[in-house]
DNA sequence: TGTTGACCCTGACGTAACGTCAGACCTTAC
DNA sequence: GTAAGGTCTGACGTTACGTCAGGGTCAACA
């Protein structure tokens, strides 16, 4: 009843190659249950059903290595392992999701008429970004992240970004000045920054805390991270605020 | 003005690893400006500007090799190549839905306190529908695949699925009895096929005349691809259509 | 001057999952 | 007997580097 089948056909009937018997043959991973005189593979049945699920595991993404672990280890917790490989490919869609959109992003640059090494700056841009947010999210807990997406759309975090290029210019203007962080310049400065980092926290103190941890943190900082100021402004911002803390 | 950079310094400029950059080297995509007496390559900023073009590409996808064509060849029509470039992550993306879907559904199956090997069933299930479909695709316009998916939701097509296997079980019966495919039950066998064939082509012609296409080209058929009917079933179906054919 | 520690070099091997020869053997049909 | 078609093994190629291993360089410090 139960037939043997050479190579080509066996293949054939779970869509692989004959080369890739041979692989998993050499691998341990799938040997046949037997040889005729001439040392040519014969497969049944019951090879057929395991090289089944071999085509099965390899499908939704598993190594071959993982596959020989899976097999072997009887008792298999089929639903962890369909979890975890599930969540294992949400990540990487999640990823080439980005990755088109920073093409997309470039595209528009090119369509503007842009030229082509303007389009794979904006790239770099936006890898550095996300890279950015990547390390970031270190810094907060799961809640605080799901306050921030909701508080902080598009165009919030572009006006915000304004907002401190001005700052950051006008405290470069009030140095040029001679201003001290201590002086009336100076205190306007101070609230000006408090406001701008109360935006961001939403007055939630918890944020506010690991905010100040990211940001002096500084040695840890990736290292294609561009600081936002210049020594100097940096400078001025912290006496003023140290000046004016309330 | 224009310094030079070792390797260490230079690699985190753009995120990536000495070894990286030794491999560029090798490859001939990226070659230091120079090298020191003792040996040491040195870069320089306008070497930085490459390696940061070959960053950006490889982000979006570019395998080194394309990278180097694209930076060789000096005009490069990089509108097409991010549109390019960016269908083929579309692409990939989509493959991993599928794959997201077929991962579900065998979860479904093992929620339902089915055996693990029911769940790996699925995938392969899911898998083969899978590639019948890509194959079968190949058989129409894009357009006719349009009317298609309007035509044809999920539950439409679960019923036709039921109702082939009715129709072939009949057939079966029909012979089991004896009838000859020319006879009254020949009749309304060739007339409920010729309803159900209405069904998938919605009366388009050219529907109809790439599925007799596709269904006489057996030959070709994907090989892991089960036949929807036995010989003397298919027969049958022939034969009645031959004789009751308008 | 010698030494330490931090860099740098090249070359060779490893990775994952096979594909692609190359050289040799088996089977079967005409 | 031979020609066609299937099978075997072994070796190298693929991609983008990582990881040693063995050996040189550079700056500072004792």
């Amino acid at each position: 009843m139960s037939r043997t089948y050479h190579a080509r056909e066996f293949a054939r009937l779970a869509g692989v190659t004959v080369r890739a018997l041979h692989h998993y043959d050499r691998l341990g991973l799938l040997q046949p249950s037997g040889r005729s005189d001439a040392g040519y593979r014969l497969y049944t049945d019951r090879d057929l059903v395991r090289l089944e699920e071999i085509v099965a595991l390899k499908f939704i993404g598993f190594t071959l290595n993982q596959i020989q672990e899976l097999l072997n280890r009887k008792n298999i917790d089929l639903a962890a392992t369909l979890r975890q490989q599930r969540e294992i490919l949400a990540e990487k869609r999640h990823g080439l999701d980005r990755t088109l959109q920073a093409i997309e992003q470039a595209e528009q640059i090119v369509a503007c008429g842009e030229a082509a090494d303007a389009a794979l700056r904006k790239i770099i841009e936006v890898i550095q970004v996300q890279n950015k947010k990547d390390w970031m999210q270190k810094y907060y807990t799961q809640e605080q992240l799901d306050g921030l997406r909701k508080r902080w759309s598009p165009e919030v975090q572009e006006q915000s970004q304004r907002d401190w290029a001005e700052l950051a210019q006008d405290v470069e203007a009030a140095i040029a000045r001679g201003e001290e962080p201590s002086g009336e310049a100076g205190r306007l400065i101070a609230q000006r920054r408090q406001n701008l980092i109360g935006q961001f926290t939403g007055g939630d103190p918890g944020v506010a805390a690991n905010l100040q941890k990211l940001y002096t943190d500084e040695a840890n900082w990736p290292s294609n991270f561009k600081r936002p100021f210049s020594d100097a402004v940096n400078r001025f911002l912290c006496e003023a605020t140290k000046a004016f803390s309330t």
